[in-house]
DNA sequence: CGGTCTCTTGACGGAGTTCAAAGCTAGTGG
DNA sequence: CCACTAGCTTTGAACTCCGTCAAGAGACCG
């Protein structure tokens, strides 16, 4: 479990075997089962998630009582409601698991410890983000260029796993729109 | 102007006036006037600007010729097309001035050596890519939630200096909907 | 097998787009 | 400092994508 985030951290940053053993003490191993949630609205977001094994999603509940999935994450993402775990303030979203998952999870007490005593943690992290932001860009001008029929045709070409891997309705609140919507696309090609 | 950018670290990580002046050395001050382009679709993105004054935009040409404005930036924002300056691919967007800006330039090949000789400087983008992205997850949910007429009010009420700085048709641009719609939401409101 | 999720179907309505044209504003040069 | 032009904003009519509602058909789990 440590190993497979000892391989990502060097995607990124140089660690010797020694410094990550001193690393890896700060996480610990989370199981969580199918639709168990991690955080739900009104909380405080303690916790950041590694995702060594499943899916997690992250989505909200509008004032009509409709779901809304805003982002997922497989295996080698971070999870986390951003802004409520850097400001300990009360999370907008929930996060649950979609399949069975198994995570490792650094609490927002232990964070800036990483960071201080650990420099190379600064980097990993802000290679992390600004990747994850320059993704999140290119995601927004997606939602700017297509209709959501081109949304779908392009996810289902781009990411096969998840529609393996991922309910239809929750596919259609990711990608903004209705289960029925979706299920009039399906049919038009298909046929 | 480098005054401006050492108060803008300070809020993210210490920082000495020894120190600072060795950093400042990596950056150059740019002006641009207004509609000028900064990056060109098909460019390789080679710099990061950080806005001293005056205000950005980012955006893109659908096929149809049509104009998407993804994002501003104004006083103390950094704004870049964040995946084609880490990857050194060619842009999907332009970046141009709306206003006449005063900019602080740091060059992709010199952004690599500023980072490793000065590690406060991984802090303090790893707390803007951070925040930004903390940010843009918000925007995203906004997106989920709320009608095209609701996110006009919204962002007319949350941020009104745009209203003064930016015309109509660039505000309609960035929250998706057509110059004319925006047109017709106004009228509503006033009557 | 029984019940609760999940997916499909179809009718209808409305938010928002498209197109075309006219009115307005601001920048530019003479 | 005015006149001209290009760029910006408004209007209105027709149209379309997609949401809503309601009901039925599968599929999965205990």
């Amino acid at each position: 479990m440590l190993e497979q985030f000892k391989i990502h951290i060097k995607k990124f940053a140089e660690v010797s075997d020694a410094e990550f053993s001193e690393i890896g003490a700060y996480f610990q191993p989370q199981s969580v089962k199918k639709k168990e949630n991690l955080l739900a609205e009104g909380e405080v977001c303690k916790a950041n998630y590694f995702v060594v094994k499943g899916i997690l999603r992250k989505f909200f509940i509008n004032e009509k009582g409709v779901e809304h999935t805003t982002e997922f994450a497989i295996e080698n993402w971070w999870m986390t409601e951003t802004f409520a775990y850097l400001n300990q303030s009360p999370s907008e979203f929930y996060i649950q698991a979609v399949e069975p998952a198994e995570l490792l999870v650094i609490h927002r007490s232990r964070y800036e410890d990483l960071l201080r005593n650990h420099p190379l943690m600064e980097k990993y992290f802000r290679c992390i983000y600004q990747k994850a932001y320059g993704a999140t860009q290119m995601r927004i001008k997606f939602h700017y260029e297509h209709s959501r029929e081109e949304l779908y045709h392009h996810f289902r070409t781009r990411e096969p796993q998840f529609l393996q891997r991922v309910p239809q309705y929750l596919i259609a609140s990711y990608l903004g729109f209705t289960p029925e919507y979706l299920s009039e696309i399906r049919k038009k090609s298909i046929s």
